[in-house]
DNA sequence: CGCGGGCATAAAGATCTCGTTAATCTTTCG
DNA sequence: CGAAAGATTAACGAGATCTTTATGCCCGCG
């Protein structure tokens, strides 16, 4: 299966952004270019990348600015790219929420690797002891967040690219419950916060794909009145009638 | 606020050391420090840092060897230093298992940064996984606020979003009295303060969901005339014939 | 002993929320 | 370019929840 992950590629230069996107789409990573800052915004929040790249010498809004504004609620992985070598610019730029510092000129085959080293970063789960993991596993249902790949005992899953950022983000939360509004926000993006109906539309997808009876959801849980819930362990476990 | 946490440097030339020593020492993290890679490795298994610093220019083993032989348990981050400048070596540490990689010679504030990003990713993951404190308990009642659940000994409850806002109101004044204007006012708002009629039907419905016997409330007890009042720990132990 | 205030409970609407379907755009891909 | 997949939007029935009303109980007081 293809490696859906979306990058945003920030950066007011056209031939590094034709360079990037060659590169990356290489690696089959999906890529979408904002050339501005204000483009970088908007297109954050409307297409929700899983990485961003960004170049800090914009033409409209400093780079830092965008970086502290894209922190308000989006926690995806920011590598910057900067032709400033010197120790200040990297420094605010870390601290604001950058994950990583490249300069200017730098190598594909670097770059490459620190986005890989950035998606191992969001794929990384705590498991049992100081084990990490890249997998979730809530009774028979099985996310691995490395391959994007979801299945229900040995039943593998097709979600679409939504389907699957809804169930991440309710499986790292198992057991708790999130508001509508919280799971708006992260995966569709600020601007979408209320549109509750989205919602159901996609609850009712989901379950349709990976549970026995959607009806009676053993998985995905309503909250009535204030959101869903992925249950938990042992939630799932109460209920007899399938091996993992 | 002191910073506890353990950062294992591992280098063999002795000012390097001294220099990461003291540099780390002043932002509070406690060094320990290894010369070679089987020292590395040990100090690893006995000392369990929170992140390590690895020099690749090791006298005994080659540093990616380290790397491995470290990933196979340990999911520290980190962060490699070294004097060579190729892609080669960069892409080969990061593909490894490090998580960043640094080109001697290296500003202090910048290492600084990028360990303070890797500590940002450390407390992401932790924080999601670890199971929260913020849970209350009167007796075998309990309520996870978090998880937004409640139980009555082993039996979970089923609360509508109303009946849980005042359960939750209660509980977090559990053993004082509320008013009727107070409650109304904090659970239904200003413009219901006075319909004391409200009160009384869902004290009643929680009263027949989380108590054995409804008519003789060991919990929600009614305070003539006042207001309404959840037991605390104490009252709840005795036996319930056993008030006054 | 009857009365009335404060309370508990039940039950009948009224209202809100959810799940589902289906139609319509939009994007992706051959 | 056309087909297919995916996202958005609208509509509606079913069910849960909230509100309102009605009724009966307990108890102190005249």
């Amino acid at each position: 299966m293809k490696n859906n992950a979306v990058i945003l590629v920030v950066d007011d230069e056209k031939p590094i952004r034709n360079f990037l996107r060659v590169s990356l789409s290489s690696q089959d990573y999906r890529v979408i270019e904002a050339v501005d800052g204000r483009g970088a915004i908007s297109l954050s929040a409307s297409h929700i990348p899983d990485l961003i790249i960004l170049d800090l010498g914009l033409p409209d809004v400093d780079g830092l600015e965008v970086l502290r504004e894209l922190r308000q609620w989006s926690s995806a992985p920011v590598i910057v790219l900067s032709a400033r070598d010197d120790d200040r610019a990297k420094i605010d730029a870390l601290d604001n929420g950058a994950d990583d510092y490249l300069t200017k000129p730098f190598s594909v085959g670097e770059l490459l690797a620190r986005v890989r080293v950035a998606f191992r970063h969001v794929a990384r789960t705590v498991g049992i002891g100081s084990e990490t993991e890249t997998a979730l596993r809530i009774g028979p249902l099985h996310l691995d967040l490395v391959k994007r790949k979801v299945s229900v005992g040995e039943r593998e899953i097709h979600l679409t690219p939504t389907e699957y950022r809804l169930l991440v983000h309710l499986a790292q939360h198992a057991g708790r419950v999130l508001t509508h509004g919280a799971i708006l926000k992260h995966v569709w993006g600020p601007s979408r916060e209320g549109e509750t109906q989205y919602l159901r539309v996609f609850m009712a997808n989901l379950r349709r794909k990976i549970e026995d009876n959607p009806a009676e959801p053993r998985f995905l849980l309503t909250e009535l009145g204030v959101g869903y819930r992925l249950a938990d362990q042992d939630e799932v476990e109460r209920f007899p009638g399938e091996r993992d």
